[in-house]
DNA sequence: CAGGGTGCTTTCAATGGTTGGAATAGTATT
DNA sequence: AATACTATTCCAACCATTGAAAGCACCCTG
């Protein structure tokens, strides 16, 4: 029999307290440290947040730092380096798309002078692609590499409204999450929403916090007809009827969707995909 | 019928061959094989172009993949994820001066209609930033998470002629770089061109390849006072007066750089300062 | 100017994660 | 069916990895 004992909390009662982790794992987990509201910690943050010892932080960093994938400031503390950004930018779901589609955002962008989004799906959430912002906008809700809810903004609904039916029914079972300003729906509504997605091309949310904003989104085919990124415009409420936003934002959408091989089927239905 | 590879690597005369370079190093080599070129890899493609053989390949990517830093597509090759392009937008130097730069270059782009540049230096090359253009625009010759040369370029010029004392001399000792399409400076003139471009904020270049274009440049300063980037519109030759050219772009990097706390002298003179 | 604190760096012996050849399974090509 | 290539699993030797301990460096405060 397989009796492993070491199954119960590992508190490494012994000398080596977290060993055995793989090394690639913790120079991975120094790397996920850093956040929107830490882009810059000293080696003692870095090593307290990733949970090891400053020593084995110290030599893990000293390597990321010989790489690129860190950079070392005046002041001793670390950033993420551009050599990092530099392979990140080859990422296709990342960059990838971005790249097609700026062009199209930006003629977008002209027509409502507020805000664009592009983003994409990974595991549960949205990540934000791009953002073409006026210098005057509204408030901005997410930064481009932040996270955004699938189910309580237009451009994850549009995402989730794509996704593979397995995926969907796991978010539908899950209890809707409480967040002020939306109006979170019930399991039914929720259903009908997304089908209305899948036939429309068009999600629509409505916002009270932190203003009182209109976002309109639309979804982007890859060649085989999957859901691969979301389209989105974000407006201050009354400022445009949104039977103009609908419209102006499908149409960027498909564009960009012709732009990656998508063929438009004559009718609707068109099939879902799953993904990664 | 080959025979067995004994002719082949020289070194590995031992039993094991690579052995003995940190794990990290090899991790982050396999993150380095990606390219342009290189953006969809297959594991044996990657063990071989990051020189490890397959099953060590197969161990590292597992562990990257896990994290998200690499994706697997369907047909099993590898692609760069999006979780590494979410930590990557948190660097400083990447995606921290582009958020604070991107309305100025929208409004430069509205401007001039063609191409709109932001570069960072990263040791002996530029690496592009952010990239506007339109989708009529003349050809492109770098994209985004590209590298550009710094004494050929002109927003190359910018960066160089902002570096460090040290490390200009470093390059200007160098031998030129034999380029197509642009007429490469002895010392001497790249020297007085470098001064011409500290004076005056301005740096212009023309290439005849891979179209005729015209290039010029503007620095960006932080709060210290050093160039920590280049600002950059690429426009046809002859579609508009450089004396025109310089000034828009001149005033839209001063825009980006008071954002970034740069107080700007009464006179001229701004002292360079050294970097990471 | 001691004195205590915090953070960074180096050292070093024990050790367990790491390693890659070999074998196996899977897939495309001839 | 044979061939060639790629992907994956296995495992025992081994060396990179580990982190406590100690040494530095640089604040503060009394």
């Amino acid at each position: 029999m397989t009796a492993t004992p070491e199954t119960d909390t590992p508190p490494a009662r012994g000398k080596r307290p977290k060993q055995g982790e793989p090394v690639i794992d913790r120079a991975l987990s120094l790397l996920a440290v850093f956040s929107d509201r830490r882009r810059a910690l000293t080696l003692s943050e870095l090593a307290r947040y990733a949970e090891m010892p400053a020593p084995t932080a110290l030599r893990l960093i000293a390597r990321l730092v010989a790489w690129g994938a860190l950079e070392r400031l005046d002041d001793g503390r670390y950033v993420v380096g551009v050599r990092l950004w530099e392979v990140a930018s080859l990422s296709p779901r990342g960059h990838g798309v971005r790249e097609i589609a700026l062009p199209y955002l930006e003629d977008l962008f002209e027509v409502t002078r507020h805000h664009v989004l592009l983003a994409v799906r990974d595991n549960e959430q949205a990540v934000l692609i791009e953002r073409l912002s006026a210098k005057d906008a509204t408030e901005v809700a997410y930064r481009v590499g932040g996270r955004a809810p699938l189910r309580s903004t237009a451009i994850g609904l549009v995402l989730l409204a794509g996704a593979d039916q397995q995926f969907q029914e796991t978010i539908l079972k899950r209890p809707p999450e409480i967040e002020p300003g939306v109006s979170e729906m019930p399991e039914g509504q929720l259903r009908r929403t997304l089908s209305d997605v899948r036939r429309t091309g068009i999600a629509m949310i409505r916002r009270s916090l932190p203003s009182r904003t209109v976002s309109v989104a639309s979804p982007i085919f890859d060649a085989q007809g999957a859901v691969v990124a979301s389209l989105s415009i974000v407006v201050p409420d009354g400022s445009t009827p949104p039977n103009v936003l609908g419209p102006a934002v499908r149409a960027a959408a498909r564009a960009v969707s012709r732009n990656l091989g998508f063929q438009a089927q004559a009718s609707a239905d068109v099939r879902t995909h799953s993904q990664g």
